[in-house]
This record gives C-alpha cells, sequence and structure tokens, in this order.
RNA sequence: GGCGUGGUACCCAAGCAGCAAGGGAGCGGUCUGCAAAACCGUUAUGCGUGGGUGCAACUCCCACCCACGCCUCCA
C-alpha cells in the first residue's frame, strides 16, 4: 500500500520495520474538555488508515495517549493550564475530570465505530518515563536550565531541528505573535520540564518531583516518552493532526533522537482539518460542535463518519448542516440497498466481474486512503444490474464495510414498535383492504404523528422511525 | 512578514496530460389506491482569472485574484 509520509512530502511504499507487523502510534485526545466533531476527523481517518493495514494482513500494535497533564494555555512558562481552568469552572479534582472526559471519549470513538487502540496510556502514570527521557537528553547534552530552574532543549544543538516542518529557521519571526522568553537561550527553545517555583502562574495543581525540583513536564514529552516504552525506539507510524506538524511533532522528534542518536519514527500521517465556516473548530476558541450535539439532532453518528469518508483525509472538510444531511441520505439508502441485497436475489454471478470491483476498491483504499474513490467503486457495484447476484453483492460490501466502517449490514428493525403503533397499522390495513383509503391515510397520518413512517413495500408493511 | 494547502455543476467531492467519477438536492419517469422506499433518466463543450509550453491541459509552467491553515495551547 502506498501512503502520504510527511517526512518526505511524497506518497511511498510503506514497509514495516518487522514483516506482517506495524507500530502505529496515534495522538491522543487532551482530557479536560470534550472532544469535537473537528478531533473526531482526525480518529475517524486513523481508523480507516488501521482497517487499511489490517485488511493488507498486518498485525497491529496500536498505542494511543490521554493527556492528562494539563497544557499551559500558551507554550512559554506562562498562561493559566487548561486543567487547572477545568477545575475551577467544574469543581473537581483533576483526576475526575480526566475520567470523565476520557470516559466521553471513548464513548464517541465507539459510536463512530473506531477501533479501540491495544494500550491506552495516561500521561500523569508516565511521568517517571518522561523524567527518564528528559535524564537522557540532558545526559547527550541538549538541554540547559534556565534562570527560572526550566529545562529546556537547546535546538541550536539538534542539527535537523525544522527540518521535518520545512521550517526556514532564519526567517521565522519569533515574537511576532508571543512575547519572548527571556530565560530563553533561543525563543524556538522549548520546555522539558517546569518548574513550579519559577512559574508565574502559581495556582498549578498537578505536580512532581523531579531531578530538577518540583514541577511538572513539557507538552511535547509525553508522546516521545509513551511511544518509546510500548512501541521502542524506532517504530513505524506516528499520527496527528496537521497542526502539529510545526511544533509539536517537530519538538518530539528532536527529543527522542536527542535522547536516543537514532531515527526515531518512519512514518507520519497526519489527516488536515475540519472547517466551519468561520474557520476551523477548536476547543480554545469554542466554537465546537461535539458528537453529542448531533446525535441530539437525531442524527446517526455513522452519517458522520460517511462524512468524512466522502472527502480525502489531506484536504480540508467543510462542515455543515446541508453536508450532514447528504451523508445522512447517502447512508441511508446505502444501508436500504444492503436490506434489499439481502433478503432477495437476482441474476447469475460472474466470478471475474466481483474480482474485478474487489480490486478497484482495495486500489482505492492502498492508494494512500483514497476513500471518495473507494465509495464510488461501492456505488458502482450497488447500482450493477447485469452480471452479479444480490447476494454475492451484499456479501462484498459487507466484506468492505470492514475498512469503512458504517455497520453497513444494519437493518433499521421494527422490533421495537410500540403496540399503540402495531394496532394503527392493523386498523389501516383493514381500511386499506375495504379499499376505504381516506380513512386508511388518515390512519397513517397518525402513526406519522406518532413519530413513524409506513412503507408499503412490495414484500410487506414495513415501520420505520422517522 | 515567512511557510503551506486549496479553488471542478445548485451543494459535497474524485480525477491531475488523451472523451469530466461518485454522492446529495432539484426535475421527469417506473412502481403504488395515493404516498413512501427503491430504481431509471436528467442537470459542467466546462474544471478561479489571464498568459505560456505540448499533437493534446482541469491536469505542467508563470502571473494575478480569492479562501483556508500553520508560524501560540490546539486534531
Amino acid at each position: 500500500m502506498k501512503i502520504y509520509n510527511t517526512l518526505s512530502r511524497k506518497k511511498e511504499t510503506f514497509k514495516p520495520i518487522e514483516k506482517d507487523f506495524v507500530s502505529l502510534y496515534t495522538c491522543g485526545p487532551t482530557v479536560y474538555n470534550y472532544a469535537h466533531i473537528g478531533n473526531l476527523r482526525t480518529y475517524v481517518f486513523e481508523d480507516i488508515f488501521k482497517r487499511t493495514l489490517l485488511s493488507n494482513g498486518y498485525k497491529v500494535k496500536h498505542v494511543m495517549n490521554i493527556t492528562d497533564v494539563g497544557h499551559l494555555t500558551s507554550d512559554e512558562d506562562e498562561g493559566e493550564d487548561k486543567m487547572d481552568v477545568a477545575v475551577a469552572r467544574e469543581k473537581k479534582t483533576p483526576e475526575e475530570i480526566a475520567d470523565f472526559y476520557a470516559d466521553a471519549f471513548k464513548e464517541d470513538i465507539s459510536k463512530l465505530n473506531i477501533l479501540q487502540p491495544d494500550i491506552w496510556c495516561k500521561a500523569t502514570e508516565h511521568i517517571a518515563d518522561m523524567i527518564k527521557l528528559v535524564e537522557r537528553i540532558e545526559k547527550n547534552g541538549y538541554s540547559y536550565v534556565g534562570k527560572n530552574g526550566n529545562v529546556y532543549f537547546d535546538t541550536s544543538k539538534f542539527a535537523n531541528y525544522g527540518n521535518f516542518a520545512k521550517l526556514d529557521l532564519d526567517n521565522l519571526q519569533s515574537g511576532a505573535r508571543i512575547e519572548i522568553d527571556e530565560d530563553k537561550k533561543h525563543p524556538r527553545d522549548f520546555v522539558l520540564w517546569f518548574l513550579t517555583k519559577g512559574s508565574k502562574f502559581k495556582g498549578h495543581i498537578l505536580k512532581w518531583n523531579s531531578p530538577w525540583g518540583e514541577g511538572w513536564p513539557g507538552w511535547h514529552i509525553e508522546c516521545s516518552a509513551m511511544s518509546i516504552k510500548y512501541l521502542g525506539e524506532n517504530f513505524d507510524i506516528h499520527c496527528g493532526g496537521v497542526d502539529h506538524i510545526s511544533i509539536h511533532h517537530t519538538n518530539e522528534i528532536a527529543q527522542a533522537e536527542a535522547a536516543t542518536g537514532k531515527k526515531w519514527v518512519n512514518y507520519w500521517l497526519h489527516g488536515e482539518f475540519l472547517i466551519m465556516k468561520q474557520g476551523k473548530m477548536a476547543k480554545s476558541v469554542g466554537n465546537f460542535v461535539t458528537l453529542k450535539s448531533l446525535t441530539d439532532k437525531n442524527y446517526d453518528p455513522l452519517a458522520f463518519r460517511y462524512m468524512c469518508l466522502n472527502t480525502h483525509y489531506r484536504k480540508k472538510l467543510n462542515f455543515d448542516w446541508e453536508g450532514l444531511d447528504s451523508a445522512r441520505n447517502a447512508l441511508s439508502t446505502l444501508r436500504e440497498n444492503i436490506r434489499i441485497l439481502k433478503e432477495t436475489d437476482g441474476l447469475k454471478t460472474a466470478q471475474e466481474k466481483i474480482e474485478d470491483y474487489r480490486s478497484k476498491f482495495l486500489d482505492a483504499i492502498n492508494d494512500d486512503l483514497n476513500m471518495p474513490r473507494a465509495l464510488e467503486v461501492v456505488w458502482k457495484l450497488i447500482r450493477e444490474e447485469e452480471h452479479i447476484n444480490n447476494q454475492k453483492k451484499y456479501e462484498i460490501l459487507l466484506e468492505f464495510d470492514k475498512i469503512l466502517g458504517l455497520d453497513l449490514g444494519r437493518i433499521e428493525t421494527s422490533s421495537k414498535i410500540p403496540k399503540e403503533i402495531d394496532a394503527l397499522i392493523k386498523k389501516r390495513e383493514e381500511y386499506r383492504k375495504k379499499k376505504d383509503w381516506e380513512k386508511a391515510d388518515e390512519v397513517r397520518e397518525e402513526i406519522r404523528k406518532k413519530g413513524y413512517i409506513i412503507e408499503d413495500a412490495p414484500e410487506g408493511i414495513r415501520v420505520k422511525p422517522i
């Protein structure tokens, strides 16, 4: 399969370090608030990627972190800690906040049919690993202690700093948007370990002892430390959002490689943003839409998943409600077709035709996860009239769904129809038998008002909640 | 100011040198007592604008316009 590697800015043929085995690290959520659908788009992309790896026969070891250490509102040694803000807002302990939002996150991804990682790792449970990594960096001479006592990474010592993000270091306007920190040798240096004592922000709750004094870890160190712990000093793939390329991942690479002295990650994949009319969605901007706000409006979470699949992961996705409606309708037609295929038979099967569809589908997903093209194959197969029988179509579509994750086999059952509605349906049937259409239509309208739609399909009556 | 991405029908969106995928919506039709669902047909001589290279350009090159992202925590 081919994937676009941010390291080379090219599509590359994927070759894992170990045959048939893939080590995968995906940047996880910060848990001081709900995830929004922009965050979730990235996890959907990563899920499609993981499912594609699995369908190519790889065993995948997937690690995802949970950032339950607060981030400062600025990467400098100032600003409030977001976790502390949540603590003040919700009057809970940091642990309670973190657990609450981590659970909410897991619920969200489960609703989106996203496969769980093999290992969840919480930052607060790996402070010792982070300290060890900072010590290695220190021992190798890549760090210094500022006047305020914070430990900084010395980017000038790391020869390839910024190559990953193609940063033009000479032309970066440091301080253009943020205050230059006097304690750093260079504005682009970043904190490995914050010291409580030196911090301008005094109310910080989470803190630990370290060789440099009591404090808390710099933001970037957690991913480096935990991924190395679970996947080794050199592993296959690291994923995240595009916003992380220039700072977070650039710094992670610097730290990890300064500590180990070897190449850290072979492939980097980044998902593009979901944006609204007024720009990107961000927790810090506060213009975010959660999955719950979708389900509150009776959208199937998988309609959002379909919406994500309709655009390539490296392209910005414009979110609006019309677009979500469009995805919902498409998914519903798709499911309806699957149901019909399951329940009916058709023409004779031409095996070579099936193989043709299968290979086109696999070509699409293996070409840097081209899901719009994969969906095209799905629709063409659905509407294929000539050569493939319905049972075969049904089988192969469910096979495709192992990657799409749209739960296409799900059938909107009539099983939970209340007795009251059931009685009305019987009543309507009686009118229909007598050809009293007026009365029958009245009953249909009554059923509709109670929230159900009746369809007189050729094979019988179907009832669906609206 | 620097770096980057993108502008394809009413909307979303593939394609990226050789007859412009797919979905949604609209319209017309088949089916139906009527609906609904489903299906069929239909909607870009055109791919932001202006130049250039090529037998051939949405696809390559140059300029310009517009939008968005990153350079600050952020998916």
